[in-house]
DNA sequence: TATAACTAAACGAACGTTCATTTATATTTG
DNA sequence: CAAATATAAATGAACGTTCGTTTAGTTATA
């Protein structure tokens, strides 16, 4: 018996990922990645059973590996303020060195199809007991969940989106991460989310 | 001559969006809009130079309707709390009731291959006053635009997906916009950017 | 030698776009 | 006023290409 070529696999997610990335959901196409992978076409079903199922593998993938980026020396009995800071420092980190990955995830997440439910049940537990934490020590206000996510981290993602765009607001030069702005606006989040 | 049925690139237009919506650029071929808009292909192309100039366009279009929309009752030289309310709630309103358009243009934003630096000179003008007499009055502290939109704006509009989207955080009740909730939001957005 | 990995070629369907033709109507003509 | 004309709107059929997927056959290795 055979062994896979487990080479292959990953070439034909990172080609499919690069695709995505550059074309769009309407530039992916199995022939085309097929041949940028320098696999046959038939090859690419041995792996993934259609063209959704590899979307919806990748995504789950990437979504597994930020996860586990997320929760690098990440205590969620540590202090809100620390424990944010630990959150930024993991998710910015992973942004900016893989910027695919990220750029790929937010494709999906805008766009339908796809099932966006999976989820790590270590990351969500985690992600959850730090916030009840918090709450219980009075380090956060109260908050319905979604507030607490749209404050906590959307402004991250949105400057994560004006860096690797580099398109920034129009007419500007483009915006970069460093560490001043980084703590700069953490600050003003924590501010915000401190009794 | 002929005069043109405008109501023909209306429908077009809308079916455009609803396919996008519901079935991701992948979903949008020429021959699908045609049929779901009662018309012929060919006539597609009397209105559009072809496939991507329809999108471009349909994102022009709605770009330019949502920031008309914003700017109802805005006065750039009101106080920070005031004119931001105002952005808050006429933001909210318009992705509220147009909630294709929303979804549509956030799809776009996060697609490559369509031209995004579009945008309204007014409300650019506008924006930038309002932001530069804040500071200038003490109102709002001094930052980078970016990150002042991204504490300004990002949380809302991740508010809006979760309500558009009834799936929130995996394993709860969908998140669901009332005054209380935007208010209370809004309330800690103007604590991390005032003084 | 058995078996799964792998491939090239082929399938019909669907794609974006064009073209030759018909249809509707504003304008001109009688 | 009605008939003729001009012209752009609108069409259905057709173009060649590319699509996702399958199949029949070959290759490598446990």
């Amino acid at each position: 018996m055979r062994k896979r070529d487990i080479n292959k696999e990953i070439i034909i997610r990172e080609k499919a990922i690069e695709m995505i990335v550059h074309q769009g959901f309407d530039g992916l196409s199995m022939h085309k990645l097929a041949k940028a992978s320098g696999v046959s076409v038939a090859t690419i079903y041995i792996y993934f059973k259609d063209r959704e199922d590899l979307i919806q593998s990748l995504y789950t993938e990437e979504t597994k590996k930020m996860a586990e980026a997320t929760l690098v020396n990440f205590d969620p009995e540590s202090h809100f303020d620390i424990g944010l800071k630990v959150q930024w420092r993991n998710r910015l980190k992973y942004c900016l060195e893989n910027p695919y990955s990220m750029t790929f995830m937010e494709q999906v997440k805008h766009s339908p199809l796809i099932d966006r439910s999976v989820m790590d049940r270590r990351f969500l537990d985690a992600m959850s007991k730090f916030v009840h934490t918090a709450i219980e020590r009075k380090e956060l206000i109260p908050l319905p969940v979604e507030i607490y996510w749209s404050i906590a981290f959307a402004p991250l993602y949105q400057l994560v989106k004006f860096h690797i765009s580099k398109t920034s607001m129009p007419g500007r030069e483009p915006f970069v991460f460093n560490d001043e702005r980084t703590d700069q606006a953490l600050s003003l989040v924590l501010k915000a989310l401190k009794p």
